[in-house]
DNA sequence: CACACTTA
DNA sequence: TAAGTGTGG
């Protein structure tokens, strides 16, 4: 689930975004797999039955990408997506665990039907729910339809993503993980992708929820750290690359210890006999130098009615009229907030 | 999560 | 205009 770092952000290195036209025009990278997992748990059924074809198709992926993209466009923000590639050797066990998750997830989720705890039936439905090949490659042939760009990692999406940004071809990432931060990104946008009002889990309450941006540069000066040493903290909560961290730590002795031993090599020494699944060294060189292709562009192109049309009535049974609607929304954002401003003096004369 | 519709 | 409800696929 990636690295927590939500206790130790501060407050100062955060910037609640009030309003989402405050992005307008900005470049913003989304990692995909988080997003389209956000929408397969969330968009489901009282009990947790998610949104499916007439062949029994999960679609609610789909939906929740198609409807936020146009709504993220509405607001003037240029969206591409980054798709994790094959995940690298040191997170099996991460992989594992999360299998081994959603399995018990799985029979819970059956026990709960049959009792009729309707509630419960949800958080395990949730909690089994995959992402499947499937479902990503609907994702893309449906993003491809819209004009939204979308990039192929290497590897993981959130380094992917980092490097983009770092380079200056985004204006920031997005995702409800922390994990881009670590591979570098300037700019992390967390609660880009849901919704103004959520439903706190177990409880019958709803907070809002509003999108805020959080700063590389200023988190580590609030801190007082350096990224090497923001991902030394990483290491000692848990990473995908040893999600058990190191036993009795948590955020803020993990600060400490980094703040006062400073090294690798003495906060090491400093935790003896602590087993990592991975050497620790191994996972700080891969935060610092994921694999990343250099090899991407970011172009926004007109939307294909048709097209989308055919993936999302045709194939997937969405309401022609919704869609249409919709559509038209699209249409309708791109050309006030991306093609007026991308054509440059050679398109207006041809 | 988001849309469409209702309610006040 | 804001918030509540039912339903989407």
């Amino acid at each position: 689930m990636g690295v927590n770092l939500k206790d130790l952000i501060p407050e100062e290195a955060k910037m609640v975004i009030e309003d989402l036209r405050m992005l307008r025009g900005r470049i913003v990278v989304i990692d995909g797999y988080n997003a389209l997992y956000q929408f397969l748990t969330a968009i489901r059924q009282p009990d947790g039955t998610p949104l499916m074809d007439s062949q029994g198709r999960i679609t609610s992926h789909l939906s929740g990408l198609f409807y936020r993209t146009i709504n993220i466009l509405e607001n003037g923000i240029k969206p591409a997506y980054v798709f994790d590639g094959k995940p690298p050797e040191i997170k099996a066990r991460e992989i594992e665990k999360r299998r081994k998750i959603r399995e018990d997830a799985s029979k819970k989720y059956e026990e709960a039907l049959r009792r009729g705890d309707v509630e419960a039936a949800r958080r395990y439905a949730m909690m089994s729910a995959k992402l499947t090949d499937e479902m990503v490659h609907d994702a893309k042939k449906l993003l491809d339809a819209m004009g939204i760009p979308w990039i192929q990692a290497v590897a993981e999406g959130e380094a992917q993503a980092a490097y983009i940004v770092g380079k200056g071809d985004a204006w920031a990432s997005a995702s409800q993980d922390y994990d881009s931060l670590l591979f570098g990104s300037p700019r992390l946008i967390r609660n880009l992708t849901i919704s103004g009002r959520r439903k706190l889990p177990r409880k019958n309450v709803y907070i809002e929820i509003k999108p805020e941006i959080i700063e590389l540069k200023k988190l580590l000066e609030k801190l007082g750290i350096t990224r090497e040493q923001l991902i030394y903290v990483a290491l000692l909560i848990g990473t995908d690359y040893n999600p058990d961290g190191v036993k009795g730590i948590g955020p803020k002795k993990a600060l400490q210890l980094v703040k006062a031993y400073k090294t690798l090599d003495k906060i090491l020494k400093a935790i003896p006999k602590t087993e990592f699944p991975v050497e620790p060294e191994k996972i700080v060189e891969y935060f610092l130098n994921p694999p990343v292709t250099t090899d991407y562009k970011l172009e926004w192109k007109e939307p294909d009615e048709s097209k989308i049309r055919e993936i999302l009535v045709e194939e997937h049974d969405f309401n022609p009229e919704r869609v249409k609607n919709a559509v038209e929304r699209l249409v309708k954002a791109y050309r006030e907030h991306i093609r007026s401003k991308q054509m440059g003096l050679e398109a207006w004369f041809s």
